[in-house]
DNA sequence: CCACTTCTGAAGCGATCACTTCAGAACAGG
DNA sequence: CCTGTTCTGAAGTGATCGCTTCAGAAGTGG
């Protein structure tokens, strides 16, 4: 959606370039913690062009934000939405996850860093977060209603079952931005996991 | 164990009062969103006053994360360790959990914010913290034994059960912290009430 | 009362924050 | 080349940060 300018000085840097490396920069230090100095270091883009480009830090992230939900949501979300298989499907959820938020340090994920930095304030950022814990509870929800459908659970309690998946992950992203070890993280995510299996019932034999 | 002074113009405010109000300030707004202004403005104590008397903001918030650390351990960690019950011993954990951190507000638990807020670098708050989860998790894992050894659930996969109820306790927090409704949280509480209740083995009638 | 010590209040320190200003650079159309 | 437009770089805005300075207030022991 990158329009070719027709007067004036052309931009000297990419948009998208710009706000993968904010994206970046946000995801992994902070928000607050990312300074306008910090984006025009990192970025190689003075300020002045940053803001006659995005308008504020605010709308930066906004943007920044636009590209991690895409991303996010074809990574995880998608496959455990679309996905034909119940439990399976939030188990493989649980490992993209664990993958996701420990990939190159202790990143998390950012919808839910955000969530932890502006502490419930009522802003335009607070009700994107809003909208996307509203989205991977409705996702694990599905999931455990295909799984109750084929027989894969017990058809109860899916409600409660979803919530409580959906606090891990919550709790998992808390753990690893609070620096949590690796084994401290691979064993609550064991935790999940095992509590995951042993929801299935026991199944007649196919075949 | 405040002492008496000997010589020299005594001290204008309470230590203790401070502190509270220390507490409550850096529980209910966060540590960095708290200001030494804010401070001053809300203990009626002159910032010169308050680094005389403890030296930095960071030397503050430890002398406050004592008397928080005291009343926390009495008030959901010692019930839970010291109890003779199993399972229900958890679930009034988190029932007081559930309590302690919406008691007035998204205040969450103090420790888990302070976990949230840097980021894992390698402070004092850090291996605080750290202690603390440990603590947690070991008091869970007890009562979790206490409930397999009355045979009231099943004694396999305790680590894990511990480890799902550990990041249930981080989950929660990160919730109310980041303004999630009232019904969400309550949502949450249930899942991990009804998890916690379904793994209750079948009783041999007692009697 | 005096010397000594400790604590207080106001003012101010340098650093950093998000953001702005403005002269001039770099293009287009005429 | 000239005019009009957009973008860039460096400098600087006021606000706020954690923290310090220092004169003087408020006590003590002699």
């Amino acid at each position: 959606m990158t329009i070719a300018h027709a007067r004036g000085r052309p931009r000297g840097f990419d948009l998208d370039d710009a706000l993968d490396a904010a994206l970046e920069l946000f995801w992994r230090e902070g928000f607050r913690a990312t300074s306008t100095r910090d984006l025009e270091a990192t970025l190689g883009v003075n300020q002045s062009s940053l803001y006659h480009a995005f308008g504020s830090k605010a709308e930066l992230l906004a943007a920044a934000l636009d590209r991690y939900e895409r991303r996010i949501d074809a990574a995880l979300v998608e496959p455990l939405e679309g996905s034909p298989l119940g439990l399976e499907a939030i188990e493989d959820f649980f490992s993209n996850l664990h993958r996701w938020i420990t990939h190159d340090g202790k990143r998390g994920c950012l919808v839910i860093n955000l969530m932890a930095e502006d502490g419930g304030a009522d802003t335009a950022i607070t009700r994107r977060t809003r909208r996307y814990r509203r989205r991977v509870r409705s996702a694990l929800h599905t999931a455990l209603d295909r799984a109750a459908r084929s027989g894969e659970i017990a058809p109860t309690a899916l409600d409660e079952r979803s919530e409580l998946l959906f606090g891990m992950v919550l709790g998992l992203n808390i753990a690893v931005r609070g620096g949590a070890s690796r084994a401290e993280i691979g064993g609550i995510m064991t935790g999940v996991q095992q509590q995951i299996g042993a929801w299935r019932l026991p199944q007649p034999a196919t075949e």
